[in-house]
DNA sequence: GACCGGAATAAAATCGATTTCAGAAAGTTT
DNA sequence: AAACTTTCTGAAATCGATTTTATTCCGGTC
């Protein structure tokens, strides 16, 4: 009976139709469940679907419709823990309103970033969810998404030029409350390893900090503030410098948790005692960070609940366009939406208990 | 001049060759660079594609041809060192062959798993490559994979039950491999934490384990062996429980590095000094491992290149049905790979230097 | 029994690119 | 200059589902 499938040719509404002596355009109704349509025919159409092993063709679906329900993502690197947790919170939101979520990765490259773009334009997607690469200064690329009429959602590491909604961290909170912790524990001479300072989101780290340094109604050596000790390798070697300058810190905040690791062997490497000589304080809550010894206290960016809220932006604007569909052109309103992150302290800054 | 994209209406081939007075025909074969068409023409279409900021429609381009240029890789978790491995690896091939990567995650879950291979069936892709979750016993919606004439490549965690191709490590010779080093070091009483028994791998890491022991001519505690220690919770449970045995192992081979760890953290918390009186091998060369202390001993998966070499069958199978087209079922053989993998020798195992 | 309202179904247009096939233009060969 | 290629270009059909518009078929009403 489910002999129509041979020879590798789709199983379509117009063979269900047939064999139904219905009409193609009833079956499709039927399918999607659309009103004046009786509950029998529904019935009758899906077990015929089902037993002819029918498959939706999405592209044509798509083609009519103007949209897809697929949602995609873009992050530099999908194996750190921040972008994979975010990840797993976009897809767990998608599922619960069926769409799909399609993963780009960029590795920290301009190029890649763009070819990402260009692809998902053309892959008509609904919605853009994208964190920048480290390359990336220009959003023309990202203009290009608004101009195709999808949407576009930035977080974590976002450009301002550019309308569009955005969802970050308290940066500038978590940063101070990280260095506050450290002055509660004594440290005094506090270093800071930050990111690329195009990038709104380092900037904010290093006011947090600056900020609880002035309040402390304290001076560090302009040398204590390194700008783009991003990586591992990188954030050890200038460690090591500054731990053999002739004032050197006691303690160092760090933008990223590879980055604390890196000062973490620099001290390990000059036979400093951490925390008691030397604190540690990391960012993103790395998996790694409670393995090592001692465990790196750090910064958890509640990524998954960043990852949930992101795309509920998307869903509200989608929500929100249903409701006014007659309006010419949707006026979605860009939102700015900040995620709270939390201090985990462990040992690595932990030296009066 | 630019004017045709108001209102959200798509630039399309129509409107390129409206403005150049041509037939749309043209316009798409110009921008295909399909022969038949002079070198000035596509010039001049496409600089008229440019200028209006006109976007492909895969939708439309993917319904007509029948295929997508889109792969899908189904993994049970992008944050697992392994398969970020692999999809890297992937990714490379698919971009330097001009095709899409899709990366889907089941999270250990049947039913996300099934539910993913449909949508991607929907979604028209041309390819799937899937490494099990661990709950997958059955093999049916792979089946319908296949029945829509779709290419399905397993990898790493697969199941044998089904016609197509596989690719995995040489599983079998590197658990060997790793046990051969624990007796080097002079260890004897070596235990297996495994991992499910339904899946291949898993067999093959214990048959090699076994191999190595019988061939030392040495006989091990039936509860030496523990079938399903595959987290580090359950793992660091089992080897507590072992370590107080009567006659306790002096080292563990386990198949995956978070197993590893938790018989790491066992061990240091029964104060068993590590390498000396506790050997461990774990398996994955998961990147916290050589970060921890002491650095574990681990078996490298290659997995980059077996990413490529798995995206790297469906491109041949491709280039072969390019070549004889003309065969009314493409018969598309099988193949079945293997893939290097290397044991990488750290201080969790080592006890002479 | 003519008429109406509503529900259920059908017919046909549509989305945008590709592809087949036919025809025009240009260039070669005698 | 006729005949014949060889290039190039265009018209129209097509992929499969959706959607708008048009029927048909009811029971019910006066």
């Amino acid at each position: 009976m489910a002999e129509n499938r041979k020879s590798g040719k789709r199983v379509t509404i117009y063979d269900i139709a047939r064999e139904l002596n219905l009409a193609p355009s009833s079956v499709s109704k039927a399918l999607n469940d659309m009103p004046n349509i009786s509950d029998k025919l529904k019935a009758l159409v899906k077990a015929k679907a089902k037993e002819l092993n029918y498959k939706h063709n999405l592209n044509a679906a798509n083609l009519r419709r103007g949209y897809s329900g697929i949602i995609a993502v873009i992050v530099p690197k999908i194996n750190v823990a921040f972008f994979s947790d975010v990840i797993a919170g976009m897809e767990e939101v998608c599922a619960a309103n069926n769409h799909r979520l399609i993963i780009c990765q960029t590795d920290e490259s301009y190029q890649k970033e763009k070819q990402a773009v260009e692809t998902l334009i053309n892959q008509n997607v609904d919605c853009i969810l994208i964190s920048l690469s480290l390359e990336t200064k220009a959003t023309e690329h990202l203009q290009e998404i608004l101009e195709n009429n999808i949407e576009l959602i930035q977080f974590d590491r976002v450009l301002s030029d550019i309308d569009c909604s955005t969802i970050v961290n308290d940066n500038h909170e978590a940063s101070y409350t990280a260095v506050q912790h450290l002055l509660d524990q004594g440290y005094r001479k506090i270093a800071f390893f930050g990111g690329p300072s195009h990038l709104k989101i380092y900037q904010d780290r290093k006011k947090g900090y600056l900020q609880a340094i002035k309040e402390a109604s304290l001076v560090v050596p302009y040398n204590y503030i390194v700008e783009n000790a991003f990586s591992t390798e990188s954030a050890r070697a200038a460690a090591v410098d500054l731990l053999q300058f002739q004032d050197p810190p006691d303690a160092f905040f760090t933008i990223s948790d590879y980055a604390a690791l890196g000062v973490l062997k620099a001290g390990q490497s000059l036979g400093l005692e951490i925390p008691r000589q030397l604190g540690i304080v990391g960012y993103a809550n790395e998996s790694f960070t409670d393995l090592i010894s001692p465990a790196l206290t750090t910064i958890d960016q509640n990524s998954r609940e960043l990852g949930r809220q992101a795309v509920g932006i998307y869903f509200n604007h989608l929500r929100h366009k249903k409701d006014v569909q007659d309006t010419p052109e949707p006026v979605s309103v860009s939102v700015h939406e900040v995620v709270k992150s939390s201090l985990i302290v462990r040992d690595s800054s932990q030296r009066n208990k």
